[in-house]
DNA sequence: CCCCCCCC
């Protein structure tokens, strides 16, 4: 195989040249131990870089990671370096951090070693410029946000002028007299070199994203606090600003621009809460400054995103925070809700987002995000830090602290667009979210024959089982199918009868005039494997008896004959039943409870999807 | 020093 390197380049990047596209062999690759007193959950990587003359090492951006993952970087595989940035360490000696990089010949096919390379003489180079500057960059439009922001639409570009709170050196923040110290900065480090081990350092970032000002009261005191996103070419960190530096910092700050920012604390990064990779994020202090770059500076990307596919969503832990990208297939409408605990009205949009893992998935938009979306045209969303929630198998929602972009204009959204419009629109996608439509076919709606779910111990837990089942109702308890209900509507208890023509409700603790019958079914349910008694509430038995409450009553009262019909006519017909299933004690004696949530006629259609999908998946296994 | 982010 005849692969070209680009002979000389390592040492021509260590002196502070700027290399175009430099294509090297990558000869090893080692996970960094990481320090013992973070509790980082990012591997970070060294490799051995070489151009066939020298090898030096480099580090790889932590965003490629997946390409270690994916064992696209094999020892041997020679790569070119898409976008870099070279670092002054002490020594006069330098490291390229790989930012992008496009595989060029695969490991295997290279086979060995090119050339004959010696490691790369340390101490030279006398370039003065720390940063390259890097290859071609995207820089998408700003982001969307409309659902946290105060300001409403477009919160990156209509946050107001920073008001001239800048004093004319273009300085802000720090304490005492402007000195010499604090113009503008040459030298910024990259954001990925931060570690809590150096408190003299400036980053020059864009700020991606900003929250709203929050306070706070708990048992360790109260104040009040925003964070933001920063990026540049080597990385990204989250920053917060805490009472004092919130007042001073909040209002300067606009999102899409670009500052110097310097002296901040580092303290290790709680993942568990952003969706920002960095093992380190920063708190402003006393000494932090933030000064405006003025010149617009195009290197210096709007956002990154590291996304997951949709397809990886299925094997991540609820609650985690990441970023997702697909494109919408279809759109709920915009419907209200009532919060349980503070009783507030939100509205929220259900969105069904596809990629090319061939997955679907239900990402939940609030409040404006959800009223301004506009779903016509299946267009691409992008989502810096949504929530994963194991609601209905796997489903997204957008945080306040999320960023949402339409139609981004970066590579991975083209593509999907693309995707989607030849082939992506035609597939038969499985949905990881629960469907509240069809059969219920999502992946992840838990279908199991009553066998399994006597012999997976569903309802044992301490929380309920729920399971999905096609089934056929063999017998109904008719006695006590029905009961006189308190009138009150959302009441629903049982009312005793006084006998004067007035019914006590133990729970409104009042009498009525009269009462309203509801259902309460026993029915016993079979399919090929085992059956099942289940409860079936005024809804579900409504459906089953193919009659009202009401009307079931009257005829209880008037023709039992036409009654007992009711039930002989609902008798051995087949449903997909939504069971809850769960353990609970009458009389301390422990029995499971198994209540149906929702019965469906089978949809023949649909159960011949889900047929075909099951034997496809039986045969791929 | 926050870390709540809603509903089925």
């Amino acid at each position: 195989m005849s692969t070209q390197l680009s002979s000389g380049a390592l040492e021509a990047i260590n002196d502070g040249q700027q290399i175009d596209k430099p294509v090297f062999q990558l000869l090893a690759l080692k996970k960094l131990n990481p320090a013992a007193s973070t509790n980082t959950t990012v591997d970070r990587y060294r490799i051995m870089l070489s151009d066939g003359v020298h090898n030096n090492t480099a580090m790889l951006a932590v965003q490629l990671n997946q390409m270690v993952a994916d064992g696209q970087l094999e020892p041997n595989t020679v790569i070119c370096l898409d976008r870099y940035v070279c670092n002054k360490l002490a020594g006069n000696r330098r490291v390229v951090i790989i930012l992008e990089l496009t595989v060029v010949a695969p490991g295997s096919q290279v086979g060995g070693k090119i050339g004959n390379p010696i490691a790369l003489p340390l101490g030279g180079g006398g370039g003065s410029n720390g940063q390259q500057a890097p290859a071609l960059q995207h820089t998408p439009q700003q982001p969307m946000r409309a659902g946290a922001s105060p300001m409403g639409v477009a919160k990156a570009n209509s946050f107001p002028g920073a008001g001239g709170s800048f004093n004319k050196q273009g300085n802000y923040g720090g304490a005492g007299p402007s000195t010499g110290m604090m113009s503008p900065p040459k030298q910024a480090q990259p954001i990925s070199s931060l570690t809590p081990y150096q408190n003299r350092w400036t980053i020059k970032a864009r700020v991606s994203n900003k929250s709203s000002v929050r306070t706070w009261s708990n048992s360790r005191g109260e104040g009040k606090l925003f964070s933001m996103d920063l990026c540049d070419q080597s990385g990204e960190i989250r920053a917060t600003a805490f009472k004092e530096q919130c007042d001073k910092f909040y209002d300067l700050i606009e999102v899409g621009k670009v500052y110097f920012i310097s002296r901040g604390t580092l303290k290790t990064a709680n993942r568990q809460y952003t969706s920002i990779t960095n093992d380190y994020e920063m708190t402003f202090n006393n000494d932090t400054t933030m000064v405006p770059c003025e010149e617009e500076d195009d290197s210096i990307p709007t956002m990154q995103f590291d996304f997951r596919t949709i397809g990886q969503l299925e094997d991540m832990n609820k609650d985690a925070i990441l970023d997702v990208i697909g494109v919408v297939k279809s759109a709920s409408d915009v419907t209200t809700i009532t919060t349980k605990t503070t009783n507030r009205e939100l509205t929220k949009r259900e969105l069904h987002i596809i990629d090319d893992s061939s997955k679907v998935v239900t990402l939940t938009l609030w409040g404006n995000e959800a009223e301004k979306f506009d779903g016509t045209s299946n267009p691409v969303i992008a989502v810096k830090g949504a929530r994963l929630s194991d609601f209905g198998g796997r489903s997204l929602s957008v945080l306040m602290s999320s960023t949402l972009m339409i139609n981004p204009d970066i590579p991975r959204a083209h593509h999907l667009k693309g995707w989607y419009d030849t082939v992506g629109h035609t597939q038969d996608a499985q949905s990881i979210s629960e469907q509240r439509m069809g059969a219920g076919a999502g992946a992840n709606s838990n279908w199991l024959t009553l066998e399994e779910v006597y012999s997976q111990n569903l309802g044992q837990g301490e929380k309920p089982d729920y399971f999905t089942t096609k089934g056929t109702i063999i017998f109904m308890r008719k006695e006590n199918s029905m009961y006189m209900a308190c009138p009150s509507s959302e009441c629903n208890k049982k009312v005793s009868d006084n006998g004067d023509g007035s019914y006590h409700c133990e729970k409104c603790g009042k009498d009525y005039p009269d009462f309203q019958y509801r259902l309460l079914l026993s029915a016993n349910v079979a399919d090929p494997t085992d059956t099942q008694w289940t409860t079936c509430f005024q809804e579900t038995a409504e459906t089953i008896l193919g009659m009202k409450a009401d009307e079931l009553g009257r005829l209880k009262l008037e023709d039992e004959q036409a009654f007992n019909h009711v039930f002989e006519k609902a008798s051995f017909e087949s449903y997909v039943f939504r069971m809850r299933i769960k353990m609970e004690s009458y009389n301390e004696e422990a029995r499971l409870k198994c209540t149906c949530m929702s019965v469906k006629p089978i949809d023949v259609k649909e159960q011949s999807k889900k047929l075909i999908m099951d034997i496809r998946t039986l045969a791929a296994a």
